[in-house]
DNA sequence: TTTGATTTGTTCAAAAATAATCAAAATAAA
DNA sequence: TTTATTTTGATTATTTTTGAACAAATCAAA
């Protein structure tokens, strides 16, 4: 049995139990403890996993893998219907605007497989699609921790330079009387710029936003075109549908 | 019977076992060993297979993607050593770049404390230095699945409105004749840009690349200030330093 | 901290696999 | 048919891989 046979089997191993040790491995691949260290070496030398004192660990345990916590999964059902919606009025070809907001987020794995250009300022949206048919464009400048997002002059700049088909944006509240409210200035300025260079801007938003406003109050009514949501024909939805607003639910 | 017969043969095997061997397939095929070991030899060279000593493996089975995280892994203790020399140049309150490279991503875990603003297109130093001290810039522009980091034009230009203190700075190769080489296009116009805008340029590059030229060279030694490696004092590193080049290690 | 067991690195020799060279056999071309 | 070319197998030298032996390093328990 050759170093690459072996190698093979090793990483099976290593992947599904997370740890080996060299006597383990010796029974297995019929070959003595030495050539299982080794093996072993190179395999570390190669960054294939972590050698420890008589055995291995797999790579992930020890360095973990890249991923971004998301925000809790509130209204969890509700955001994917309206992703589901959202994702639907989107076809191969298009650029798109995706901003910060965790309903936005929760698009991603309804747009994975779509021949699509996705600019966005959302750190975890870039993550979640890096290995997927969609093509990614980072909007740059300050990286806020807190959002896992990028925001300040520089992104406002960066987006101001494209144009895309459409907007996906979400809001922190919004009503027909204040229009649109958000938590942070930051992330109000974004969602201005992408709907101000997006042909059709599309607002991501559960029926817990509706008719509530949020401490700042940034946009009329009219800097959306349409409404994406959960609530089925109320008062409330009635009441933006009159403003001129389009309603998807 | 025939090359292009028993070529079948073998495929029909390597596809349905995944691997071989050199006896085995004698065997199989009644014929002896040198003309399996010729067949495999030339069936190797145009690409159907991988071979090994004593037979042959199918090719997907070593062609496995390496991750960035493995990338890193390698020579970790050579690069450890040489992130910390480099972690120790910057001071609080510098403005440092960072490039994608897999040593200047060690050097995360160096700085976390420090009081400074990195400037990066790696996403995974953007997510190493998310939650720590440092203030990062992230640099916008079309994301490369495969680097985990943004390139193209607008990164280019990112980077050009921003002038840096330090630039930490990973390459491909470097020699004494031939400069800075890379092994994308890609990396090499980040590497010149982030070097043109930092007052310091500091290359950080283990011993296994010095003196060795990748397939695209780009830039001559002088663009780099800075030399931090793990090799001792030796023929290559005094031949850097006769060029000009200062040597950390 | 010391002790004892385990693991590892190193060196070396045996074994296995390969490369290189050359001649015989099979095949194709004149 | 003869001649040239390709393919195959045998032989030998070289390289790679493997396992054993032993000193050094490491770990765990007393």
């Amino acid at each position: 049995m050759s170093y690459q046979s072996r190698k093979q089997i090793i990483l099976k191993i290593l992947d599904e139990k997370g740890d080996v040790d060299v006597k383990e491995l010796a029974q297995v691949l019929e070959t003595s403890e030495i050539t299982v260290r080794r093996d072993l070496g190179t395999m570390a030398a190669d960054g294939l996993l972590y050698r420890t004192h008589g055995g291995a660990m797999r790579l992930s345990l020890v360095n973990q893998p890249i991923s971004f916590v998301q925000k809790s999964a509130v209204n969890a059902e509700k955001k994917d219907h309206i992703c589901r919606i959202a994702a639907a009025q989107i076809q191969d070809g298009d650029v798109i605007f995706m901003d910060c907001g965790s309903t936005v987020f929760r698009m991603c794995s309804f747009i994975r497989d779509k021949r699509i250009k996705v600019i966005t300022n959302s750190l975890p949206v870039v993550h979640e699609l890096l290995n997927s048919a969609v093509s990614v464009n980072l909007i740059g400048g300050e990286v806020d921790p807190e959002r896992q997002a990028v925001h300040g002059t520089m992104a406002t700049e960066h987006v101001r330079r494209y144009q895309a088909d459409k907007a996906f944006l979400g809001v922190g509240g919004i009503s027909v009387e204040k229009g649109l409210s958000a938590v942070s200035e930051k992330e109000a300025e974004m969602t201005l710029s992408m709907a101000a260079n997006a042909q059709v801007t599309y607002l991501l938003c559960d029926s817990s936003k509706l008719g509530k406003d949020k401490y700042l109050t940034f946009a009329p009514l009219s800097i959306i075109d349409v409404l994406v949501t959960d609530e089925q024909d109320s008062e409330v939805i009635q009441a933006f549908s009159k403003a001129g607003v389009q309603i998807l639910n």
